[in-house]
DNA sequence: TCTTGACCTCGCCCCTGGGGCAGGCCCCAG
DNA sequence: CTGGGGCCTGCCCCAGGGGCGAGGTCAAGA
């Protein structure tokens, strides 16, 4: 048995990985070799580590992280594989997003040739106080969550007997995508006055202006909304004059009979 | 136009990009503010840079190095476009190549059901001299690269008027994929007394086993060769008693008018 | 037995693309 | 003039090693 020991550079020779991608492995308890000489910290691996190693080599090829890897590694082979196979799924999700991607900076160096971008109006918005709730979501729960705080805004609106002043604002204060979270806040405007109660804070909106675009029906859904931003900033990169410096937000209800309108603000 | 300047944060807000990843773009030259103050270093930076900087926000979000987004922001549109698709191709091959790992993961664990696990051989490898050529090569480049070495090894022998021993051998020290190089050596045995000569080199190639297997011609071709070789691998993890240690080698020609077969080195 | 060369160890700094924090200015509104 | 928030620099941190240098080890040949 002593005899099929291997170091660490053979060992790796026979498994796909190098000596500094064990020493890690080993340092990690991810790949722990079967001896180490407590004199020279020579690693010393079995010949049954053999496909233990070769796993992990496979898995780090994937590009997995080693955490993952090694959460992976403890799993049974049918988990682990269903946990592969799902994974899979997110990288094809990322691939056709990164592909809408690349549609939309084809369109965006293609300049203003987007009806789109010719349907975009200027309006001002009047000052009002308002009750908003944030949170960090992504675009699969971003739905839920504005559901959940705009009921919450209206029962403690009405709680109060106070009166809805103006259309429910949702703004993207950090892009939302599919693989992060980003900070968005549900707001509704009201007259009279009122407390903070739980997570609902209370903001004065001052007057201002916006870019907006009412959102056609086939543009309503993830990714397809995004050409509506894109066609409000590529609006603004043809109007020399105006800036748009803030995050968008979208409005609810929408102008002409559209469920949301989407708008940036303008600085005068 | 000095009022149409915008610190970090507000630019930033705009632009979907930090102010740290300003700055660091400002460090890096891909982005340079329009204006920095000399005395407390804050940057500013003109509405017209928010084109270029929603841009290089895209390609960022697209997983692209900083790097490769300077190259890419300074071409023309047309051609940044053909590289962008160029990118997503290369992508989806990517895809491609871990859903045919991610394959390859669930036949290493299912086991040795594999028919090619079973026509795996084991024979005894004559001592012989080698004169061989080494390089870094990708997966697309390494037919060329096999082809020129072995006319440059076999005119080379010919010209010293030596004989040819044994057939050629294709050695994959590193593992050879499509996104990185891998050490890959061509050699051939000969009898005589040979010099080595540029970058042909010569060395001893010991007695030894293999375990080895022919391809049959429906595995020929990358990625499906990669089955042979997990094939060797999974018979070394059900033969307790052999362990491969070494890098695997194909040999052309092949046994049973194969093209070629693929070899492990076995540790007696 | 000695030497030599290959192999191994550790430790340090490097890469990307920022995030987070500390300490200290700056800027604007009240 | 003062406070709060925004901004600066500078430092350390993350993964997953690569590369290098100093020094110890192993095995085979002389």
């Amino acid at each position: 048995m002593t005899d099929s020991f291997f170091l660490a550079g053979r060992f790796g020779a026979a498994t796909r990985l190098s000596p500094k991608a064990l020493r890690l492995y080993a340092e990690q308890g991810l790949l722990v070799p079967a001896h180490v000489d407590p004199v020279t910290g020579y690693r010393y691996y079995a010949a049954e580590q053999a496909g233990r190693a070769r796993l992990i080599a496979r898995l780090r090829q994937l590009g997995l992280p080693i955490a993952r890897v090694a959460r992976l590694i403890e799993l049974q082979p049918e988990v682990r594989l269903t946990e592969l196979r799902a994974w899979l799924e997110v990288q094809t999700k990322r691939l056709e997003e990164q592909s809408e991607l690349v549609e939309a900076i084809i369109r965006q160096s293609a300049g203003g040739d987007d009806p789109l971008i010719k349907a975009v109006r200027v309006r001002d918005t009047a000052p009002s106080k308002i009750v908003y709730r944030q949170g960090h979501v992504t675009v699969d729960a971003l739905d839920a969550f504005t559901e959940s705080a705009e009921a919450e805004i209206r029962s403690h609106l009405a709680q109060c007997g106070k009166e809805v002043d103006g259309p429910m604002t949702l703004h993207f204060h950090e892009p939302v995508n599919h693989d992060g979270k980003g900070l968005v806040e549900v707001a509704i405007g009201y007259t009279g006055s009122l407390e903070p109660s739980g997570d609902l804070r209370i903001r004065l909106q001052p007057a201002g202006r916006e870019a907006f675009l009412p959102v056609p029906k086939t543009f309503e859904t993830f990714p397809a909304v995004l050409r509506i931003y894109d066609a409000i900033e590529a609006w603004f990169e043809h109007s020399n004059d105006l800036n748009c410096f803030g995050s968008p937000y979208e409005i609810y209800p929408g102008s002409g009979s559209t469920r949301f309108d989407v708008a940036y603000p303008i600085v005068p």
